[in-house]
RNA sequence: GGGCGGGUGGCGAAACUGGUAGACGCGCCAGACUUAGGAUCUGGUACCGCAAGGUGUGAGGGUUCGAGUCCCUCCUCGCCCA
């Protein structure tokens, strides 16, 4: 069929995306004989409207999975919704409207917008979070874990959220606000589920070192999340009192230098210890700081503050009494919620130390250099490891020895010991919600008078959300939504079959995305979470894309489920991803964050419309390099636009005249020189999709067509055959970023099959070297000329012809040669003097 | 404060293991075709200079025949963690 003379990308992009998905090229699974690639993307909330964030994150992937589909893989690329949560039951509560409806309404708009980008999506593998379907594997992992306690129920203080009404996850947490809807975030005492995801901490931590391609970035902050410190415990005796104070310590090497201990306000002990003059001062001071939250208590700007209890703690080493103080910048829940404070060596106890006139005394000194004053004339701490002194039998030994030694020695009399601590927590999952998976618990008064919780039997699963009155349940106050809804939370226990009451909390939507990447394998299966045979094959995820913002919460999360979906035995990786990428962030043309609140929100739907899906495509892949943010520009889009023209120009115009030629002879000439231009772009992009340097494949794309053009007509038969194999390569290799216009050019130059279905093909090598290439001559390493010499020219046939070039004559002229530097194929320089 | 990234033309950016800095695109300038063009095509475009030539990758030093790239000191912007 003769192609249109004027590129409308309306007039046949939804074409093409309908045809994709009546062939279903795109399904998982077409060729089981083929290595596999799993390319996946992070599993977006469906608002109602697509960003540009999305279009950046979905083209990532979708390059990838036709590249890969291209080069003969059997490629899963899979699509779903992270359905439950927040945002849709905040706007029920405002509007009245029940979240299910809402949430999808806002599915279907976002996947028209998603579908009509033209991604390479198998939608028969899509799954939906709120589907019960769904969250009962949610629950089955919960009973699953909750019997080899990798789930438990504790009463602790949790972070509350005054806004959202609900406990949210210390990850949640940002400057005191929740990072969600910026209210104040409290500090309250309540029962609630948490995950053991500490059991897996030092996996989690030396794991990641088999992550090689996960970007440094994003290793670096798990790691520093998981907060491994090494240090050591020790017992300090309280006198007058039958009780030790064990305390916690990164440095146990400046333990002659400890001067006081300071205990968490709320730490047990104090109690106890605090003598009755000091008992009114202690009780207030502990009193105040529970009413604070943590941020408040360590924020950059708070002072240090504490008051002395009155007690002392006898040293263990010397036996020497030292005061015990609570103070506000030590917290119970972190160590043993007591520390050992050396003034000398640590800037906040040097700090506390000078505010309240406590003494300050030196133990550790430079390894080199001038020794430190003593401790009155102390100006700041010494915080560096060095060389111990005044500490007896340790004195002369380096910190790094000395924390063996000291250890050890603890150890051996029943003082202490070396310990390891992490500053990760368990994750705390309750949620004060409706819309979420239902934890699959009731209470017995009879069977269960401790309220621990009896786990709903199995067969029972899923416990659906019950039916509700929107506008009287979800109303955003006071107890949690399900609590309200009679009929739903009374029910039978399921041991004695007496009256019981089901939990009203559900679970954090963290623990959908833990492991739905798993449920694409077999979204429809019903024996388990999926497939375990799916797992072997198409585990693990290849490529992940998402965004960087996720580098503690859901990526650790899911890297703490894959290894529960190892130990029940239904997946065989360690890790759940080999390759991550994260995107940069797309900001607005005036260079900030795109937002209604500065108008400069560019909405895919209607670049779309104007340029079609393949402009947006390309441009946004062109704009700049995938981790890397890039402020949106219309100009830039235009850009991309003309050069999609070009390409369908070039495409019309030849098409007639080129239909049906063959040749069969060498190509010389101008021929060869079209042929030249497109294998060496078949090789460029290649290339640097692999190296996923897609602004750089397209800039390639962008030179071979220029070249094509400056080949003008072709003339002859070989010219003819020569321009028609070239333009049927452009299409092969725009498919991964124009794909819509590369198989309407495809099929216009006779192909039968789908660009995405053909083999990416491979370049001739013949044809990507040049017979002549230039060299830079230099002279002192200045250039100085450049000559044109046969491409496998001998070391002395490329000086001689430089040393012809009269500039570097003159350059050379009364000079004498000293060296002279040959670098095949790029350059020589002489060194004179 | 700690960790991690970045600083290259008027702008977005290229430059594989040290080897002609600025590919490709935007913008701008000129020309062609046009009744016209903000369509399209062709050419030019780092800076200074008429030119020869010189100078240039945040600043300063170093290693090297040769440094955007490696090393040291510093400035600056961004993100994450405190």
């Amino acid at each position: 069929m003769a192609m249109n003379e004027r590129y409308e990308p309306q007039a046949i992009e939804g074409k093409w995306q309908t045809r994709w998905d009546d062939a279903g090229v795109f399904r998982a699974g077409r060729r089981p004989g083929a290595p596999k690639k799993y390319v996946l993307e992070m599993l977006p909330y469906p608002s109602g409207k697509m960003h540009m964030g999305h279009v950046r994150n979905y083209l990532l992937g979708d390059v990838y999975a036709r590249y890969f589909w291209m080069k003969g893989f059997d490629v899963l690329h899979p699509l779903g919704w992270d359905a439950l949560g927040l945002p849709a039951e905040n706007a029920a509560i405002k509007d009245g409207v029940h979240p299910a409806v809402r949430t999808a309404e806002n599915i279907a708009s976002f996947k028209k917008e998603v579908k009509s980008l033209g991604y390479c999506y198998d939608w028969e593998r899509e799954v939906n979070t709120s589907d019960p379907e769904y969250y009962r594997w949610n629950q089955w992992f919960f009973i699953q874990m909750l019997e080899r306690g990798l789930v438990y129920r504790r009463f602790s203080k949790v972070n509350w959220c005054t806004g959202c009404h609900t406990v949210i996850a210390n990850e949640q947490v940002k400057d005191g606000v929740c990072e969600r809807c910026d209210s104040p975030v409290v500090d309250k005492e309540m029962p609630e589920w948490a995950f053991r995801i500490t059991r897996y901490s030092q996996d989690l931590l030396d794991s990641l070192d088999t992550l090689t391609e996960w970007p440094h970035r994003i290793t670096a902050a798990q790691r520093n999340w998981i907060g491994r410190s090494d240090g050591a415990e020790a017992d300090f005796r309280v006198q007058g009192h039958d009780a030790l104070l064990r305390v916690f310590t990164t440095r146990i090497d400046t333990l002659f230098g400890c001067t006081y201990v300071v205990l968490a306000p709320d730490h047990k002990l104090v109690a106890q210890v605090t003598t009755p003059e000091r008992r009114a001062e202690v009780e207030a001071f502990a009193k105040r700081m529970a009413a604070q939250s943590k941020t408040e208590r360590l924020g950059e700007g708070t002072e240090k503050e504490g008051v002395f209890t009155g007690a002392y703690a006898e040293n263990p080493f010397t036996g020497q009494a030292v005061p015990i103080w609570i103070a506000n910048f030590v917290l119970s829940d972190y160590g043993t919620g007591a520390v050992m404070s050396v003034p000398a060596h640590d800037e906040r106890d040097f700090a506390f130390a000078r505010k309240y006139s406590l003494p300050v005394k030196v133990v550790i000194h430079p390894a080199s250099g001038d020794k430190l004053p003593p401790g009155d004339k102390l100006e700041a701490a010494y915080t560096e490891y060095g060389v111990l002194e005044d500490s007896g039998a340790y004195t002369g030994q380096t910190s790094e020895q000395a924390r063996q030694a000291m250890a050890a020695s603890l150890e051996k009399d029943g003082k202490g010991k070396a310990t390891v601590t992490y500053r990760q927590k368990d994750w705390g999952f309750s949620r004060q919600r409706y819309w979420g998976t239902p934890i699959p618990i009731v209470y017995c008064e009879k069977c269960d008078p401790d309220r621990n919780g009896l786990p709903v039997p199995l067969e029972q699963l899923p416990v659906r959300l019950p039916e509700i009155d929107t506008q009287a349940v979800l109303t955003g106050k006071g107890e949690p939504p399900l609590a309200k809804v009679a009929s739903w939370v009374n029910t039978t226990c399921p041991k004695c079959g007496g009256p019981a009451r089901r939990e009203a909390e559900t679970m954090d939507t963290f623990v959908d995305s833990c492991w739905y990447f798993a449920r694409y394998l077999s979204p429809h299966y019903d024996a388990a979470p999926f497939d375990p045979k799916e797992a072997q094959r198409f585990l693990p995820v290849d490529i992940y894309v998402g965004g960087p913002e996720h580098a503690v919460m859901h990526l650790l999360y899911f890297r703490f489920w894959t290894r529960v979906m190892k130990l029940l035995g239904l997946s065989p990786v360690d890790e759940p991803v080999k390759r991550l990428i994260t995107q940069g962030i797309v900001n607005g043309p005036d260079g900030r964050k795109m937002s209604k609140r500065w108008g400069n929100v560019v909405a895919p739907s209607s670049i779309v419309q104007k340029y079609g899906a393949d402009t947006a495509r390309a441009y946004v892949l062109f704009a700049g390099p995938p981790e890397r943010d890039f402020d949106w520009s219309d100009d830039q889009v235009e850009g991309v636009f003309r050069f999609l023209k070009r390409v369908w120009t070039l495409a019309a115009t030849h098409q007639e005249a080129t239909a049906g030629a063959t040749h069969d002879g060498p190509y010389e000439g101008k021929a060869l020189e079209i042929r030249r231009a497109a294998h060496k772009t078949l090789k460029r992009v290649g290339e640097a999709i692999e190296r996923l340097s897609f602004n750089t494949a397209i800039a390639g794309i962008m030179e071979g067509v220029n070249a094509l053009y400056a080949q003008g007509t072709p003339e002859t038969a070989a010219e003819k055959a020569a321009m028609a194999e070239a333009v049927r390569l452009l299409a092969v290799v725009l498919t991964p970023f124009a794909p819509h216009i590369a198989d309407e050019i495809s099929e216009a130059y006779g192909s039968k099959d789908f660009t995405v279905a053909q083999a990416w093909p491979e370049f001739d090598p013949a044809l990507v070297v040049d017979d002549v290439i230039p060299y830079a001559v230099q002279v002192n390493g200045k250039l100085r000329a450049e000559i044109r010499v046969a491409a496998d020219a001998a070391e002395a046939d490329v000086r001689a012809a430089a040393e012809a070039d009269e500039k570097v004559q003159a350059a050379l002229a009364g000079k004498t040669l000293r060296k002279f530097v040959f670098v095949p194929k790029r350059l020589v320089n002489f060194v004179a003097t």
